[in-house]
DNA sequence: TTTTTAATTAATAATATGTTAACTTAATGG
DNA sequence: CCATTAAGTTAACATATTATTAATTAAAAA
């Protein structure tokens, strides 16, 4: 399902611009000129991401970011703020007000779009429920909250868990691991993986990750 | 929930316009028409906020903001000072008093509300309770707040606070934090987050700020 | 200016995390 | 059912990453 983008500048050439290239790219958008509209226009669309220029007359980025993240409905929407470089970066991150991502103008479509990609996928935290025990990650803080309960997990493990979640039921093979948590290039031993998925079972329980023998391992959905 | 605040102001006229304009805002309101009356008003209702004219009968302005500041209860309310007076001592004068803004009449009402939304959110500043210690921070002020304790920090070891508190339990990977505290360009070496971090910890203590080793650092939920 | 404070660097220590190796246990198929 | 192979386990070890300290440089105040 395509995601829905919400575009915040008064600058109309920027806002058409924008709205251009993301259409392109299959993203559902929607327009507003200033902080109030995205506010209102937000609690209708529900967008996932919001791209929130930071100098707008009336009520400005920061402003109508901590407005979303007072918000309930729109707390959890993702923001990413665009200011023009010449900003002072110190003064943006002393007053910075939850955004999720801070991107300088001017900025490459592409490049735009890979960050905005980057960003979409970024707080992917699935659910794994069964019964009524519950295992998810949040990337963001780099935790895996099981039954509520979060957990601070070392870099790998923490890979390896957030791959098997990528595709929840899914079987990674032992290759496929290997390339995607430790790179192409990185040679290590042949029990490496299996150390790791015993850490994280010691963790998180043995119910979640299920091992496929000769084939690979995967997250019971 | 909505901020209090008290109006000071001995002509009428003013005092309804800008009741009006704070109620239509969303804040609850009182009014007073000179400093006695608002402090015996400000000890009942305690509002977040007092909108003090600088020139009124009976005790002015200056007074009554000194009065505020040497009271108990009243001591940490913020006070913006309104006055149609641009010259520069007097303007001295009231932050000299104590006052945390400074505003010269005439003003537009939007302009007003979101100078008073500045001011209400300058405690941005987000708590971070476990058990009962409490760490937050005064963007405005510059400083971190320590179990009510407030304690000056240097510019980067403050924005590099701002930045962890803008997204509590969120991890900060270096190159993030380089580029929002240091800025893009700006090159430095590889220890230099590291000796800031552990300035912040000397000074606030080692539990706010959790190392993600390979990743980052956050601030604890 | 001088003095003080803050920021940065560089060298070293400490430590969490990652990896290996040796061994055990479990699964699978002939 | 046993032989074979894959995966699990454990602890020792290596290494990458961060912490710490002190010295140096830069920036702000006095």
């Amino acid at each position: 399902m395509s995601k829905k983008i919400l575009i915040v500048d008064d600058e109309k050439d920027i806002l058409e611009l924008l709205d251009y290239h993301l259409i392109k790219e299959g993203y559902k958008t929607m327009k507003a000129s200033n902080g109030k509209e995205a506010i209102l226009i937000a609690k209708d669309f529900l967008p996932d991401l919001v791209l929130l220029d930071l100098m707008m007359p009336e009520m400005d980025g920061i402003e109508t970011c901590m407005e979303f993240r007072e918000d309930k409905l729109l707390k959890d929407i993702l923001i990413a703020i665009l200011t023009a470089r010449a900003e002072d970066y110190s003064q943006i991150a002393g007053l910075n007000a939850g955004a999720d991502d801070y991107i300088n103008k001017p900025i490459k479509p592409r490049v735009l779009i890979s960050r905005i990609k980057a960003l979409l996928r970024r707080t992917v935290s699935k659910v794994n429920s069964e019964s009524n025990e519950e295992l998810e990650i949040d990337i963001e803080k780099h935790v895996a909250i099981l039954k509520g309960e979060e957990m601070l997990l070392p870099k790998k493990e923490f890979e390896l868990l957030a791959l098997l979640f990528s595709k929840p039921g899914k079987v990674f093979t032992r290759d496929v691991i290997l390339a995607r948590v430790w790179g192409d290039d990185i040679v290590v031993g042949d029990r490496t993986i299996d150390v790791h998925i015993r850490k994280l079972r010691e963790k998180i329980g043995n119910q979640y990750i299920k091992t496929v023998k000769g084939v690979g391992y995967k997250l019971k959905l």
